[in-house]
RNA sequence: GCACCGGUAGCUCAAUUGGAUAGAGCUUCUGACUUCGGAUCAGAAGGUUGCAGGUUCGAGUCCUGCCCGGUGCACCA
């Protein structure tokens, strides 16, 4: 199907045009793109003088054979209204401008690209595997998952939106040293009725108590090590109290993913790859890539990179020495990394995907740079055909700039804090529309509530680290979720009331107040704008958008009635209000945040 | 010590292959209302983008050195 949105069209046949006078020309890179400032115009192509200078051309005149290859190519094909009104012009060093005809091709072209809400399907798809959330078993999930689930959440959303094939993961931390301490704390100190009560603060209570026991009782620590040993070996007592304590954990977060919203296409945690990994370790032997060390076996720097960049190496006190990657412990017993290697392994021979996406915190960013390089050199064809990539993300911290905790210290429960968010949302419900029934209101503060730590958590550059404040994020004015809600209800309201939009009346509508115009030229920008979340993993451009469209809307809103105005003008300002309400909603969707109708 | 990530308005943050005059919000001040939902909108004020060089038509963005903050550096994940 043709595009039929404004830059797509520019930028194929501006590719043609490139194409047609420098033949030798990456046309990847002749991109067009919405200018920043609209004095120059709509639209623009900054690519035309690189090209130029690359070819060793005189960049103004370059841009004028191709701006004239381009105007022949669309009085040839112009069958397309919409592009006839595309006016081109060069500017400064030999950019390319071109401004939309409002009077022509500004409505037909959003109305064409209306139903799909200015988006195009992706071409070609790509299927796409993205890991997040990953909490731990027998641990409450707290604030440190907000950021990998909310981010990863949006960025399979945005995938999806636009086509691609998506496959979610979690990869929950189901095995591990800290079972042997479990299993000896459920053994000997195990509160049954704590259990029945809050399963996981009982289960983090045995293993608080255990924990302190093995540092004061070498003894214990063995006794959590045979345990651990036995479960590993197959005990079927033990492995009875295990899946008991998935399962327990499993409910706790089901309840958490479904009050945010989030769900995943598989769970597979780490345990699942446990039979694997002394294949995993063997074959790495057996190929010359991992070898024993110290006991442990390891994998180190194979010498292909320079010692700045290679992740094996760390520099002593000017010496580079070895920082291996280690697969197994001296104790025989194996760690994440070798998971991560099955893992990677399975996921590309079961699903074989284009792209894996880690959604981790940035600390861990060596680990996966170890991990990626290490299963290149395990399985090169593999590696080659899928995009390894790791997500990072900062820290939340406190008002007083360290990580954030509670007033004690202790870790903040992700449970215990979407219910403060919602009581906080609950109050200034109940204050600002206190006609509205209670259950409505309650309904309103938990999408409020739940919304403002997604939006707080999204809307910041995800690399750097954010303060939590439950006041800005509950702010009514300002960036944030509640605001766009908002104006999402507004524009809503207007529909609902003015009825249904009648297109045959568009026909004879032109666009005429600076407003209306505005709006409707960054309304086409959508698509683009979630393609740029997709391809950089940011969803902040995309809160970003949302928050320039409402700003527009509001504009619009407050410059030209809609009700009150007579025909075709009421139609054209009411399909101007449907467009930005469900674009708003579709965006809070991606966002992961739900759209009250009324608030 | 070495590496990675940051340093942008008083504060919190944006800025899409390097693009045109670095933008918002909060705060402060000034305006608009017999509201199609004022949880609104408009205007003003606020900057040597940590510092110093370099690359080029053009640098917050790329390169080099330095300063400051955070994080990581063998058997936890």
């Amino acid at each position: 199907m043709p595009s039929s949105l404004p830059h797509s069209i520019l930028e194929q046949r501006l590719r043609r045009a490139v194409g047609e006078v420098l033949p030798s020309a990456n046309l990847d890179t002749v991109q067009v793109r919405p200018c920043p400032d609209p004095k120059h115009g709509d639209y623009q192509c900054t690519a035309l003088i690189g090209l130029a200078k690359q070819a060793r051309l005189n960049p103004r005149a370059f841009a004028q054979e191709v701006l004239a290859a381009y105007q022949r190519l669309q009085q040839s094909g112009g069958d397309a209204s919409i592009e006839v009104g595309m006016v081109p012009e060069i500017a400064g060093p030999g950019f390319l401008n071109f401004r939309i005809d409002v009077r022509t091709s500004l409505l037909p072209a959003a109305l064409a690209g209306a139903d799909r809400l200015f988006c195009e399907p992706a071409r070609p798809p790509r299927t796409v595997v993205v890991d997040f959330s990953s909490p731990n078993v027998a641990k409450p999930m707290h604030v440190g998952h907000i950021r990998s689930t909310t981010l990863g959440d949006c960025l399979q959303r945005a995938f999806r939106s636009l086509g691609h094939r998506v496959i979610t993961d979690n990869h929950i931390g189901d095995w591990g040293t800290q079972f042997g301490k479990l299993l000896v704390g459920w053994r000997h100190g195990l509160d049954r009725a704590a259990l029945e009560q809050d399963p996981i603060a009982e289960l983090e209570r045995l293993y608080r108590t255990e924990n302190a026991a093995g540092e004061a009782d070498p003894s214990r620590l063995e006794m959590a090590r045979q345990e651990l040993v036995k479960l590993q070996s197959g005990d079927p007592e033990n492995l009875a109290v295990w899946k008991e304590m998935i399962r327990l954990s499993q409910v706790q977060f089901d309840a958490i993913y479904g009050r945010l919203g989030v769900t995943f296409d598989h769970t597979l945690g780490e345990s699942f790859y446990n039979p694997q990994l002394p294949e995993v370790v063997a074959d790495l032997m057996a190929r010359g890539i991992a070898r024993e060390s110290e006991g442990a076996v390891a994998v180190f720097s194979d010498g292909s990179l320079p010692p700045k960049e290679d992740p094996f190496l760390v520099n002593r006190d000017g010496e580079w020495v070895p920082d291996p990657a280690l697969i197994r412990k001296s104790d025989g017993g194996f760690n994440y990394m070798t998971t991560d290697l099955a893992t990677l392994d399975h996921r590309i021979r079961t699903w074989a995907p284009d792209e894996i996406i880690y959604v981790v915190d940035d600390r861990q960013a060596p680990h996966f740079r170890k991990l990626f390089l290490t299963f290149a050199r395990w399985k090169p064809e593999a590696a080659a055909r899928t995009r390894l990539r790791h997500i990072g993300f900062g820290k939340i911290l406190g008002d007083d700039g360290r990580p954030f905790r509670t007033r004690s210290g202790d870790t903040i429960r992700l449970a215990e804090l979407l219910d403060e968010a919602v009581e906080r949302s609950q109050r200034l419900v109940d204050e600002k529309r206190p006609e509205l029934p209670d259950a409505t209101r309650r309904q309103i503060a938990e999408t409020v509530g739940v919304g403002a730590v997604k939006y707080q958590d999204l809307l910041p550059n995800r690399q750097s680290d954010y303060v939590f404040s439950w006041d800005k994020m509950l702010a009514l004015t300002g960036n944030t979720s509640p605001y766009l809600q908002y104006q999402c209800t507004r524009a809503g309201k207007v529909v609902r009331e003015g009825g249904p939009v009648d297109r045959t009346r568009l026909a004879s509508a032109v666009p005429t107040e600076e407003a209306e115009i505005v709006l409707l030229k960054y309304l086409l920008n959508y698509g683009l704008t979630l393609e740029s979340v997709v391809a950089e993993c940011r969803p902040n451009y995309l809160c970003n958008y949302l928050y320039e469209l409402a700003g527009h809307y509001s504009r619009f809103y407050e410059a030209c009635p809609v009700l009150r105005a007579g025909e075709p003008v009421r139609t054209l300002r009411l399909a101007l209000c449907d467009l930005t309400a469900r674009v708003l909603q579709d965006g809070l969707r991606i966002l992961g945040i739900g759209a009250p109708e009324v608030m």
